[in-house]
DNA sequence: ATGAAAGCGCTAACAC
DNA sequence: GTGTTAGCGCTTTCAT
């Protein structure tokens, strides 16, 4: 590891024969600078591989060129795509990336939100299950840009991208009432707390009324986001002698939980039970029989959040708090069509 | 957005009626300082939520608390995985992560290494399918301590963090053959190049004449490690009735692929053909049949890495520029136990 | 158009 | 033990 003292401004200002504020202007393009000069400190800067130093840099403009990024999952599907638009897009704008991870811990929440604090990031973009009250109130003392994507935003004044939920959980209901299903339960699966789901289950009951058909408690099963909760909840409810002939799940990995939890109680997918998901994760699309879905636009999630993000930065206006990304109905073989 | 001012140390010491200095002594525990004063600059420091601003830190002190990550897809579970264990690791010694994604790309991979440059990372951990030589030279030149997680690691002098890739695979096949199996497929994926999955094909090649089986070319697939791929190679391969009474796939993804293929084929995992697989990511538990596969310790691997390298900046010794670890085989359903 | 100099917030000699 | 001061590498007035 040999050390080698990187080339500074100064350095440059010296081969060049110039003071470091013309270089500095060079560099930034700030100032007009006379052309002859100009080549020869921009050839000094090739030859020498100087890079301007960012701390030394931020330390003066307060500008980081960074954005904070807190998920609560690294490993879930979900976070990995949006961190996915995220990394793409700040990476148009020049922006770099400090990560965070909270497991969706609360404490850990608000631990990465000074770190990256302290780190001086420019904005933050946080993913969240469920946004926590205490968490938005920190954000907000910092005074620092953030917006949030979740599907729980909307009980916050904040900025934040999500999809529209409700519509999308009753759009796949009517899609499943349209086959000719006539007992749909319901897998509402949540991550922290009941409310996150909330909407789902209000999308799920507006088509229902739509369609006379009665709601029924014993069809709306509550569980965990694992896939052993989704399907320990289904086995249950078959055991329990509750058989409706449409499962509608609020996530894909529940979706699947089902589908081999009917399996194993004998039940074919979809011939005897028709079996919908929420995400369109990549396994969907492998699964077999392959998992009918509402897709979501993960990486435009990530996407959207940070262009409004770089937005604020600048100062420049957002037109609406919230934006919400339109969903779309996957059609694929977990599903049958009762009609025929 | 209120635009609040931070604390500076300047205003701690005049709050607190001493000089810079002494705050700086206080917040860093650098030398002594009389009890009484400190802890009236503590006071202080609690009181306005004074924090230390790590830029200004860094410029003088060189160290920027920051960690270079650069994985190839995020999506993937194989870098998630990995970067959960970086992010965990780096967390503990009060490192933070700065994210960049390549998608594999060479020129993507050089602009991160010069992007993370500057940004004055002191180490970077770079997770890769196959290593590029020009990549490493350019790493090299930084003179910034760098870890490479990758099978391909050992065509190089890096210093790396990978799993016994061969070994692995000779385990995988034997355990196959000890199951009885007579023709055992190999589905070789590769992310770029051929190179590197030899190490799995050598593998297999071992046990296979260590049983005095005879290596039959035609039963190795070569194939991309999309999912698609892995389905039509395997479905190439059956229609071409070559029907093998195994298939080992060298991932995951290629073997759920195989035991699709299989199916649509009207072959039934694991009765007529038994698959294993590679990488153990989570899917392999909840498809069905679960998959016997070889588990990587995934975590563990971005947990070393970030061990190594943190003693690389900080100067210690490393024992072994190579580092190893253990793999194991997971016995699930796709496998069946021909000697009954 | 260019240079000199101040200063961003902090650490680390160096004095006392 | 504590204060003074010189930078770290850069941008940005303010002169010239």
């Amino acid at each position: 590891m040999s050390i080698k003292k990187p080339t500074t401004i100064k350095d440059v200002a010296k081969k060049a024969g110039v003071s470091i504020s013309t270089v500095s202007r060079v560099i930034n393009d700030s100032k007009p600078v006379t052309s002859e000069v100009k080549q020869r400190v921009l050839d000094v800067i090739k030859e020498t591989g100087y890079v301007p130093n960012p701390l030394a840099r931020s330390l003066v403009t307060k500008k980081s060129q960074l954005l904070g990024v807190i998920v609560p999952e690294l490993t879930d599907t979900f976070s990995a795509e949006v961190l996915n638009g995220i990394e793409e897009v700040s990476k148009m704008y020049n922006y770099d990336i400090l990560l965070a991870n909270t497991y969706s811990e609360r404490e850990l929440e608000i631990k990465s939100i000074n770190i990256l604090r302290a780190k001086q990031v420019e904005a933050m973009i946080i993913v969240s299950w469920d946004i926590d009250e205490h968490t938005v109130e920190v954000m907000k003392n910092t005074g620092i840009p953030a917006i949030y994507i979740s599907k729980t935003a909307r009980d916050f004044d904040i900025y934040s991208v999500s999809t529209q939920n409700e519509p999308a959980a009753k759009d796949m209901t009517q899609y499943l009432i349209d086959k000719a299903h006539k007992k749909i339960a319901l897998v509402a699966t949540s991550h922290m707390q009941e409310n996150e789901v909330d909407q789902r289950i209000a999308g799920y009951k507006v088509a229902l009324e739509k369609n006379n058909m009665k709601f029924d408690e014993n069809l709306v099963i509550h569980c965990g986001s694992s896939y052993s909760d989704g399907y320990d909840s289904v086995k249950n409810m078959l055991e329990s002698n509750i058989i409706p002939d449409a499962i509608f799940a609020t996530s894909d990995i529940a979706a699947i939980a089902a589908i081999n939890a009917c399996f194993d109680s004998g039940y074919n997918v979809p011939n005897d039970i028709s079996v919908a998901g929420f995400n369109d994760i990549k396994l969907s699309k492998v699964y077999r029989p392959k998992l009918t879905t509402v897709n979501q636009p993960l990486f435009d999630l990530g996407a959207v959040a940070t262009r409004v993000v770089i937005k604020m930065i600048n100062g420049e206006e957002i037109e609406e708090k919230r934006v919400e990304l339109p969903y779309s109905i996957i059609e694929r073989e977990s599903v049958l069509d009762r009609n025929k």
